[in-house]
DNA sequence: TGTTAGATTGAATCGACGT
DNA sequence: AACGTCGATTCAATCTAAC
């Protein structure tokens, strides 16, 4: 049977009470009142356990609004472990033979999470990471900013090989090559976040519509039926609706439920022929002076200077640019030299090539076209 | 001590025996063998084919067999596990309280492998995906293409806080915006890629050497050693080597061996100057207030403004500033007038000169100046 | 009404050093 | 070891207020 007569026949028939609303409720104790073998797919966003300490500020001395929720709070790895293989134990009971799940997380509890899954039987089809563009910030520096978090799609078993995976949409929509597994999305701010009265966010995590788009769109046909055990802020329902899926969410917070179910409301769903290629978002590849180094296409030790050959700088192993005691990225030593406040050094620097000088800019137009394939 | 200075001790005093080489045997034991606390980052690719190939082995040396049931799955996990934990803790042990350790992998392990590393105490600092420009395309169409590693950096435990992250560095080769968690690189090819009479590749996984020169210019200074567990083709060795610290490999098979030292010892190590660390304001000497009055740079009388004059206060002959009844550092003052808890009184107090506001951090950059002369 | 400078904010496991 | 003090630290986008 096609997608679209599966469509068809589901509106004629009658449509089962607990599809298309929200549980109140336990996850688990709810996912075992849900009929087995039921469930298409299953999006998951779990707590991640955060492990906070202190007060956290801005370099401003704002203070960040962290996620202290007590929902996410847990007395060890073990207990997180524990309530991890409980959820997703109940949630494989609901999902048909061929479906699958995705779970996201951040490093603080992918691990645990994906090792479970891999002890319970689940196969893992592909980790896919969503790249932020615009990350919060590392206010301390004293690691790298942490601009990703990570999803895990499995099937159910290892012999589960009927799963959905719409292979040829996704690689129509990426301008016909293959559909990574790094995927680059903002995070959910503006219009699409919800927010009360006070202009508060209602929910801490709220996952933008793209991510949850991008998802339905590569693993559920129209008419599937799209499980969260974790619905929050109702992203997947908005998404599931608006994309012709059916879906079932599990909460146990009546302000977000409430919250939820108004943003589903207002979700006007689309023409069933629109539903068939979603495009994807390309970003204008950026390219770092240390990219030149990594890609061998610029040396350490080499000597740079202006056009004029007023200053030679030599280009140090770290990325950096030096004219003796100054060091610097290569637009504060172009600044320093010149008693400028700013110096865009792609354009004020350059190399010698035959003999005469050329802009290291160029250098950095060869590597962007290698960086533009993979989707930077 | 700094960097440059340690390294200069180094290469005059007697090296170890055990640096700068590779060992051959087994992982485990031949870190028993190694000097505990001796290390200062370690670089892991470990084995990750679950029941692909035969060359997984328990830590009694048995071989674990090649399963496709769902029970004997779970007991290739859990021998994987062991085999993890085994040489996880054998690792620990040689790492210095202050040391880092970075462990790469696929989806296939890696979440066993970060699961197992929160068990045994490490704390992770960040998980870094490596996005390859160039990955295999998916043959089958039924899964993404899978386009990214995963790497895991974390630090011997919570405690530790005294770990080498180069992030000044960083940020000003990667045009002064903080380095992220997604590094863009191609995978091995080409003539960096080891390849036998044949044409041939040596080894089926050598990672690229701009992958782990990123590693070590994030996470060592020059002189530190970096232990290779799984040396392979020795891609660690040869980037140590060229930038200026010392390696520790350890490897089963001679070939792999064979391979590595011919490469390393083709390596030119790159120029002291070229491997310096572009050093942050944190590492610039302390100075206290009260030296400004001792050098008679600052009067005690003078009176300080912050930038829009909204607050004034006195400098006291003890170094401390008053505005009425409130007194204290220039920091307490400056948080107090806020409201802040928090305030960096260097860069919030001005002085009066020629008709305009100075930051008295200039006073501090002239009083560092005269320090260095004295080679303080 | 349009433009621009300034303020706000996002899943955060975010010191060092001397006493 | 616990505690107090010094003082270092942010990117992209949206929202608001001033001009």
């Amino acid at each position: 049977m096609s997608a679209l007569r599966a469509v068809a026949d589901q509106s004629h028939q009658q449509k089962a009470e607990w599809l298309d609303r929200i549980h109140k409720g336990d996850c688990v104790s709810t996912l075992e009142k849900l009929p087995e073998k039921s469930v298409d797919v299953i999006f998951a966003d779990p707590p991640y356990n955060l492990q906070l300490n202190g007060d956290l500020h801005r370099p401003d001395q704002s203070k960040v609004d962290a996620v202290d929720d007590e929902w996410d709070q847990f007395d060890s790895f073990a207990a997180y472990d524990a309530f991890t293989r409980a959820w997703l134990l109940a949630a494989r009971r609901v999902l048909k033979p061929n479906g699958t799940i995705w779970v996201i997380g951040s490093y603080h509890n992918i691990f645990r999470v994906g090792a479970s899954m891999q002890d319970l039987g689940f196969w893992i089809l592909n980790d896919v990471v969503w790249r932020k563009t615009n990350p919060m910030p590392n206010f301390r520096g004293r690691r790298f900013q942490n601009a990703h978090e990570t999803m895990i799609w499995a099937s159910r078993d290892q012999a589960s090989k009927g799963y959905t995976f719409n292979y040829d949409a996704l690689k129509a929509a990426n301008d016909d090559v293959q559909m990574r597994s790094d995927w680059l999305f903002p995070i959910c701010t503006g219009a699409e976040r919800l927010k009360d009265e006070n202009g508060d966010k209602i929910h801490p995590t709220q996952k933008p519509e793209a991510l949850l788009a991008r998802i339905m769109m590569a693993s559920t046909k129209p008419g599937d039926v799209v499980l969260d055990p974790f619905f929050g802020s109702g992203t997947t329902g908005a998404v599931a609706k608006r994309l012709g899926r059916h879906f079932v969410g599990i909460e146990r917070e009546q302000a977000y439920i409430d919250a939820a179910n108004e943003r589903i409301a207002a979700v006007k769903p689309l023409d069933r022929a629109d539903l068939a290629v979603l495009p994807g978002k390309r970003a204008e590849p950026r390219v770092a002076f240390v990219n030149l180094i990594d890609n061998g296409i610029m040396k350490a030790g080499t000597t740079l200077y202006d056009a004029k050959k007023r200053w030679a700088a030599k280009v140090r192993a770290d990325g950096t640019l030096a004219i003796g005691e100054l060091a610097g990225s290569i637009h504060r030593v172009g600044a320093q030299v010149q008693g400028l406040e700013a110096c865009n050094g792609w354009t004020f620097w350059h190399y010698e090539r035959n003999g005469g000088l050329t802009q290291i800019d160029e250098l950095r137009r060869i590597v962007r076209l290698g960086m533009e394939r993979a989707g930077a």
